[in-house]
DNA sequence: CATATATAGACTGACCGTCAGTCATTTATT
DNA sequence: AATAAATGACTGACGGTCAGTCTATATATG
């Protein structure tokens, strides 16, 4: 007995079960055969709705960023809040480090941050960049206004915000990995971090010290649970 | 009548091959059997030398990086050059920006900037980020020493010098193949390349306008010989 | 109002071309 | 004879195509 659905029903329910799928096993290690079973249909109905596999990814990295740039777009539209403080949201909303889901960064380790998983990645991130950085240039050019930012090149440092995050996601997952033979990489990941915000600082021209893009108490315990994990 | 050779010399063949079709052609489309056809071997013989194309991508990444490897230590060795002088010529061996050889760059962007090649791309930074860092780190500790440079973290700042060039030569190629539509595309490179080299002084801490990473009129001569190139 | 007919669109699955990788075998060198 | 170099037919996995089927709904007919 077949079940017919509405169209834009159907294809939320490939693009759910291809993110699922992609997260846990990786795009190109995910074949369309794989993401059709699990839906329940067949490959016809698949490219019914996707004109290819790269279609349904293009899709798919914009419904996953869609939430993201709502949340960054009612921060940056506030007037009640500092550019600092926008700033530290946007990081927070784009969450490149999730200090609060240790099982879904351990999930995603295997897969999703492997190498061969990087065309995944780099779509994520170009589409991202695109559309977050418009609005974080914004919160860049209040803190001109507000003289607590001083650079002459807003709209470049925007972009350049989010693929320094970017980075940032490759290598944290990276070390937290190799923490089981490399316990020093607990060290490497605060290094990492203070890095960040210190670079961060420089870049838009801020007063050293003035930026927290994350709390080192939860980092602390953060590092703490993962180096638990591993007992 | 078969023709026989040494291990090495064979090798090579197949390294020198690769490398050719991996940058006109993009790694991912070009088939192991297209590299076999241009050696004039087989199948069998392209397995018996590398275990898999995965395998061959490895070493050819790291026999690129050996020959820039080389230049920068002998740069970094040298006791007569100060840190600014260092950091230009090393960024002029990366060769981010390689402002003499417009035809190559032609012709890479075509395949070699292709989005599908990200994984080709993405194994050449690693690798040369992994092998080139150590010493660029040097030149930064030497620019602290000699009071130029002013950083706690001259290792992360010598990771990310590369991997903010290789984001550059991500964005630099994309803005050149839009140039016929977009002539503005021109102004938009002379700005990136403006921001990366103020960017690179403030995370140093370098003093603003001391480190000039490219020749402002040949950039000039450049983009007009580009832009010519396409009426 | 009930029943036949037509149309859109959701869905099927066998089939195709491509490609990385395998292996039993042959040829050349020492 | 033993070892190293080279062969090419074969396999299996995968992305994508296509001619055709099924089902719900709209429309016409008696």
């Amino acid at each position: 007995m077949r079940i017919v659905k509405k169209h834009q029903e159907r294809k939320k329910e490939f693009l759910d079960t291809a993110r699922k799928l992609f997260f846990t096993q990786g795009y190109e290690q995910t074949p369309v055969e794989a993401i059709i079973k699990k839906v329940g249909l067949s490959k016809g109905s698949f490219y019914y709705y996707f004109k290819s596999k790269e279609d349904l990814l293009d899709e798919l990295t914009k419904v996953l960023i869609i939430h993201i740039l709502d949340e960054v777009k009612q921060t940056v539209q506030r007037n009640d809040l500092d550019a600092v403080i926008k700033l530290n949201k946007t990081f927070a909303a784009i969450g490149s480090i999730k200090l609060e889901n240790i099982a879904l960064i351990k999930t995603l380790q295997k897969a999703f941050y492997d190498d061969r998983n990087i065309y995944f990645r780099y779509k994520v991130y170009q589409n991202s960049t695109d559309m977050l950085a418009p609005e974080f240039a914004k919160i860049i050019r209040q803190g001109i206004e507000e003289g607590t930012f001083h650079t002459p090149y807003p709209e470049e440092n925007a972009r350049m915000f989010f693929e320094l995050s970017f980075i940032l996601s490759e290598k944290i997952p990276k070390l937290m990995i190799e923490m089981d033979h490399f316990p020093e990489n607990a060290e490497k990941i605060e290094r990492e971090l203070g890095n960040f915000q210190f670079t961060i600082e420089r870049i838009v021209g801020a007063d050293s010290g003035s930026i927290h893009i994350f709390d080192h108490d939860l980092l602390e315990k953060f590092l703490d649970q993962l180096a638990v994990q591993h007992v």
